[in-house]
DNA sequence: TTCATATTGTACCAAAAGGTATTTTTAAGT
DNA sequence: ACTTAAAAATACCTTTTGGTACAATATGAA
């Protein structure tokens, strides 16, 4: 193997430790003696290992995405779980996440999303920054509109809009976790606005059955 | 009067130009550079009109909220207009105004306050930020409690928790307006959550009839 | 026309920003 | 034990940050 010191901080622990403050200051807020503190390294081993400060963030970002998003989706999927628990358990487990006393509050990419039209974000960071926004949105969209359940409540024939309602609805509640609102009354926030995509569907989509 | 040399700016334009970089990068984003070539003066006359970074935050702030949001409350209190359709234009008004292209996307307050957390906004600005909060979820709490129609409709029961549904609702259309969603999608979701609201009081409100 | 005064423009300050060069330390391979 | 190489620590660089001193320039009052 190749020799030399070996590394005295771990990776991983590092990037969590720089997915937090970004998570709490932003892409711009974060200093890099901000950073580097945070994750207990000095700034040239800082950029030995993660380049420099945009790609410390897009893999801070990647790390976010990893370990603080996909952990919600299995809800969306459960099986013998009806579509409005489902969506209800997924929304209130991305909620949980945003009202955690374990890391900051809200959403680091509702944040860092924001912070793309002052313009002070570099191009490749922009660019993931953008291209994470059409996942959940997709993902939910494709739920509305293959889910048996949706179909046959008519959610299928505006999944987009269906979809949009739901994920505005997660970043407001971002936002509202950032100031300290508590999970308990945002649990009342998604269950109005599942009940507002639900009850839409009907309305839409249920043709009176004797005629046709 | 007093002798010396006259101001080449206006005071009011030179704000509004503050208050857009502010809207655009938050407190932490905008440099003094970015605030004056924007205000189109220098920084002796910023500091001398303004006080300092901070004094003239505050003061774009209070800006914005006296031209920015007290213009939609005139909605909500419209004559022999159905609550849910002025509770509509009201919400409507306000995503215009995060839509609009003659300024920044997304919401001014909506990103500053998110900023609080990052710890790096001096104290008046966060005391301001953190107060500004409460008016709007009081002013539609005591709507949801006082308004003849909400009270028959049972809204009333949960007023605050109706309140903060549309509150967080206008905070996540804030953040995808900054996104670029366009407004008429947005629609879509303020329609959906008000449906919501309106449905769930429905539910809790009419006993049935025959019985008690 | 002079005088006092307020605003401007330029130049400047110390501190903090992102980023590196260089030296010191630590480890593995021989 | 000695070399080689990689990481760490310190010191440093340039640019930008928020904020000022100071001289130049207008303006109304006397």
């Amino acid at each position: 193997m190749v020799s030399g010191r070996k590394r005295k901080f771990n990776e991983q622990t590092a990037l969590q430790a720089a997915m937090e403050v970004f998570w709490a200051k932003g892409f711009v807020g974060a200093s890099l003696a901000d950073l580097t503190k945070s994750m207990n390294i000095n700034k040239p081993s800082m950029y030995s290992a993660f380049g420099n400060k945009e790609s410390l963030f897009i893999k801070a970002t990647q790390h976010y995405i990893d370990n603080n998003m996909k952990a919600h989706l299995g809800a969306l999927y459960a099986a013998d779980i009806p579509l409005k628990t489902r969506l209800k358990n997924y929304m209130m487990s991305i909620v949980g996440m945003q009202c955690s006393t374990e890391q900051p509050k809200g959403c680091y990419l509702v944040l860092c999303q924001s912070e793309v039209a002052g313009g002070d974000i570099p191009a490749e960071a922009t660019k993931l920054l953008i291209e994470i926004e059409a996942a959940p949105k997709a993902l939910l969209a494709k739920l509305f509109s293959t889910d048996k359940e949706a179909i046959s409540l008519g959610l299928n024939e505006n999944s987009a809009g269906n979809a949009l309602s739901l994920y505005t609805a997660l970043k407001g509640t971002a936002a509202m976790a950032r100031s300290k609102v508590p999970p308990t009354e945002l649990e009342f926030v998604i269950d109005t606005m599942l009940t507002g995509v639900f009850s839409t569907g009907k309305s839409h989509a249920i043709p009176s059955p004797t005629l046709q």
